[in-house]
DNA sequence: CTGTTCCCTTGACGGATGTCGAGGTATCGG
DNA sequence: CCGATACCTCGACATCCGTCAAGGGAACAG
C-alpha cells in the first residue's frame, strides 16, 4: 500500500448522498470507506450487535470480553475503532464505561450504500 | 492476527437478519464482515459508484483505470473483490468485459446495517 | 493506605492488503 | 498470421491490522 490512507473526523453524522446519486468525490469516497472499514471486521459486527442488544444502558467492555473470548486490551482496541468512526457512545459510570451503539449512524451509513431506499 | 479469516462463498443473496435483531452468529458475522471488507476502500467506493454510474449497461477495466489513474492490474484486482463479494457482475462483450452493480445485493447489505429500516 | 476491579496504552508478532511492473491469454481487424 | 486491444495472473514491496502480554492510571470498598 504506497498511499497511506489519511486520518479525517469521523465524529459527525454521516453525511454524503447515497452512492448510486451520482460519482462521489475523493473525500466522501475516504469518508465512507473508513467507516465501513470500522465496521469490516466479525468481531467488530458481534461486538456491534452485543451492544445494540444491551439497549441503551450499553455493555461494558470486561463482559464483552468474556462473552467474545478475547482479552479486554483486544475488546479496547475494537471499542476505540468503532468509536472513533462515530458508531459508538461511551458513558463513564464509576469505574466502568458503557458503549452503546448510534443507532442513527448506523442508519445514516446504511442510507449511503442504499442504492433503492432514500 | 492469528486466526486468519477462512475463505467462504459470497455470491448468493445477503441472508442474514439485521445486526440491530439480536446476537448474530460467528457465521452471520463473518459474513457481513466481508462483504463490507469488500467495500472498505476509498477507491473500490469511488469504483461502484462509477459502475452505478454507467447504469446496466455496465463499466470497463480500461476506462475504469483512466478515470481512477490507476493501472489496469489494481483495478482489475478491485473489481475482483467487489465481484467475488457478490456487488459486482460481469458480462463479456468481445474482448471486454462490462462490469455492472447488483443494485439488490448492495440494497441487503445496507439493510442488515440499518438498525430503523426493515 | 491497600487491594481490587476496570480500562487503556504500548510494544511486538505474524498475517493480510493495495499497488505496481512484467508477462500471459483471449478477441478482433487486417 | 500479425498486431492491437483488453483483461488477468504472478511476484514483489511497503504498509496496515488483529491479537496478546505487560504495565500503568482511575475509581471504589475496606
Amino acid at each position: 500500500m504506497p498511499r497511506s490512507l489519511p486520518t479525517i473526523e469521523l465524529s459527525g453524522a454521516v453525511c454524503c448522498a447515497p452512492v448510486a446519486a451520482g460519482v462521489v468525490s475523493d473525500g466522501d469516497a475516504l469518508e465512507v470507506a473508513l467507516r465501513l472499514k470500522a465496521l469490516a471486521d466479525p468481531v467488530r459486527i458481534k461486538l456491534l450487535s452485543l451492544v445494540l442488544a444491551a439497549g441503551s444502558g450499553g455493555a461494558r467492555n470486561v463482559d464483552l470480553a468474556r462473552e467474545l473470548q478475547l482479552t479486554d486490551a483486544t475488546v479496547s482496541h475494537h471499542l476505540g475503532q468503532l468509536s472513533r468512526a462515530g458508531l459508538l457512545s461511551a458513558t463513564r459510570q464509576g469505574a466502568s464505561i458503557y458503549y452503546a451503539a448510534d443507532r442513527l449512524a448506523l442508519g445514516a451509513l446504511a442510507g449511503v450504500l442504499d442504492p433503492n431506499c432514500c
